[in-house]
DNA sequence: ATCGGTCATGTTTGCGCTAACACGATGGAG
DNA sequence: CTCCATCGTGTTAGCGCAAACATGACCGAT
């Protein structure tokens, strides 16, 4: 009997807006606005009758109306290409973490390809949808400045290129490629072999290019690379070729799925891990504790780089976007476990 | 030299607007909306005008503006627990490509546990952040009505409760249990042990049904059941148990990783698989053709699972919130590798 | 008592867009 | 040659919100 406005099913056409609020409360819809705001210049009892007037509609801010007036969204938006990539799945989970503590949301606009087109159309799709930044997770041609980037928005790559225009948070991967391939050869392998990611991936090549230095620096022979596609597949493919080579003791793959795969290559030939032929991974997916044997790996803290993402990206919005361009580089953690060993006894 | 505007750092403070670009070409911003909205009732040289002043001020639709006159915001709501899990960012990546494929972008809400606090929360982020429907991805304790929606906004859920009041899609997880066991079975093992995921999921839930169920049905004994939490490490803690039990020939794990960390015990225990022990697995995650042995499993559709939640959401959304409630399933497939085999001769 | 200052609240305005309507020009039917 | 439908385009209004400004009540200091 009351003014309590029931939403009985089929009626009530457009959800509540300040004014029902102000009119239910006997205030003006400013002062709805001040109470949703949370300002503090609003009386006690005014600001108690306009909170149980919202509750008994059930309001909620129309975030249109707000950006509108505002100009700002309160969504970041997030591009990646392959969410079924473990890393890239924790790292969108941690910036959706991060965004939603700093009162963001986060929109995902899923790119097929790392094709400059395809991130354009992504691009497009994210401001066309309203968000204040874009985090790019895994880029691999952003250093094309071909980007037609429709306005001036913040952008943070996510371990992308780091020559890109573009503020950048990334695994330290030379740290923990140079630390995996160390701990090879400290454990007393000649040299070490390398089972690479995607040529045109930027985590892939700087991996590859730790696993040399470190390989140079300790004056031992560089074998050839070998580059597989990041699958568990790729790693068999590859590991089959190396599981034939006597001279094998020691590889590192640039994640633990090909890891898994050279195992499963080594197992089949009859070369024992770790005895015959130590192997290292990368990732540390949650599994490879159990993997047969369980695997030595780099742990990436994913968390860290998506709390470091979003804090990058507002505070370009903060201080405008011609703010300078910040490198953040995350440390990883080598976790040494049961597939590597000193080599046979030559 | 033209009159491409390029966006120097710093200057433009605010985007174009139709009425620029109205002003550019020399129409009226209504027209320029119809372009926009290509609408057929536009001179043909008059939209290349339109067209061109676009490009030229690299003008994009204010979606918050158009929002708040259109009550629609072409935008769906994911609600997800745990996107390291294999499943649910797959179901995150199909969502994603589906909904754009329909011109609705994707806003993603993490509930750190499925709490129904924290899906609260998740809904009320959502709706504030102004969605059109919310798809909500293996829910655990949405049959508690006691969910206090907002508005009349459609729900759709992925691999939840069945009995919950809102529309839902998952696999057949019966059919894929089942035929998992009846594989077992009819490689001639006596029973199948099975290892469960966390009791408080239906996924798990269904899994151990079908199991159960199809034990009974082939009059086989029914073992005691042992639960998991989808890790590797529970399932390799669980294969410690059974490893040391004779009358263990053949195991269902209910998902991959628990296959791979009882497969891992059972190596350490001294029984090989498949030779004395069969493993079976669900979700054929990529790697687990790599697994020693290649893993047996049951293979899910997620791309079909997305596409389905995205269509079931806008058909509510075309049809009214009280359409009819759907139930959707998603046939998996057994996928039969090298991890099992007929028991051992008795 | 008078004054400037503070505080709570109301009023006005406009963000960018599209629905609804208005209007003039054209064209075929009568 | 008139009438009305059609078509291209312009005009107006309002979506829900918050900034800016306006108002009036109250206060302590003079």
């Amino acid at each position: 009997m009351a003014g309590v406005e029931v939403p009985f099913p089929g009626a009530r056409k457009r959800p509540p807006s300040q004014a029902d609020v102000a009119m239910l409360a006997g205030v003006s819809a400013q002062t709805v606005s001040r109470v949703a705001n949370g300002l503090s210049n609003v009386d006690g009892q005014t600001r108690e009758r306009v909170l149980t007037a919202m509750r008994e509609l059930g309001y909620q801010r129309n975030s249109a109306a707000r950006a509108l007036v505002l100009g700002r969204f309160h969504m970041l938006g997030v591009i990646s290409f392959d969410l079924s990539a473990h890393g890239n799945a924790r790292t969108l989970a941690a910036i959706s973490r991060a965004a939603q503590a700093a009162g963001y949301s986060v929109n995902v606009a899923y790119a097929e390809k790392p094709t400059e087109d395809a991130v354009q159309q992504a691009f497009f799709q994210l401001t066309g949808q309203a968000v204040d930044g874009v985090v790019v997770i895994e880029a691999q041609i952003l250093d094309r400045q071909g980007l037609h980037l429709p306005s001036a928005i913040p952008v943070v790559v996510a371990d992308g290129a780091q020559n890109s225009p573009f503020s950048s948070v990334d695994n330290n991967q030379a740290a923990g490629a140079g630390a995996a391939t160390q701990h090879l050869l400290d454990l007393g392998h000649r040299t070490v072999w390398h089972v690479g990611g995607p040529e045109d991936s930027y985590s892939a090549r700087r991996r590859a290019a730790a696993w040399r230095g470190t390989l140079t620096q300790a004056q031992a022979p560089v074998p050839p690379q070998h580059s597989g596609d990041w699958t568990a597949a790729s790693g068999y493919r590859i590991g089959t070729e190396l599981a034939a080579r006597d001279d094998v003791t020691a590889i590192f793959a640039a994640n633990d799925h090909m890891a898994l795969g050279v195992m499963l290559a080594l197992h089949e030939a009859g070369r024992d891990v770790p005895t015959e032929v130590s192997v290292v991974g990368y990732d540390d997916v949650p599994e490879s504790a159990c993997f047969i044997p369980p695997l030595t790996t780099v742990h990436q803290d994913f968390e860290e780089i998506g709390r470091q993402c979003v804090g990058l990206l507002l505070d370009q919005l903060d201080a405008g976007v011609g703010s300078a361009q910040a490198v953040v580089s995350v440390a990883p953690r080598l976790v040494v476990r049961a597939s590597t060993g000193p080599p046979p006894a030559a």
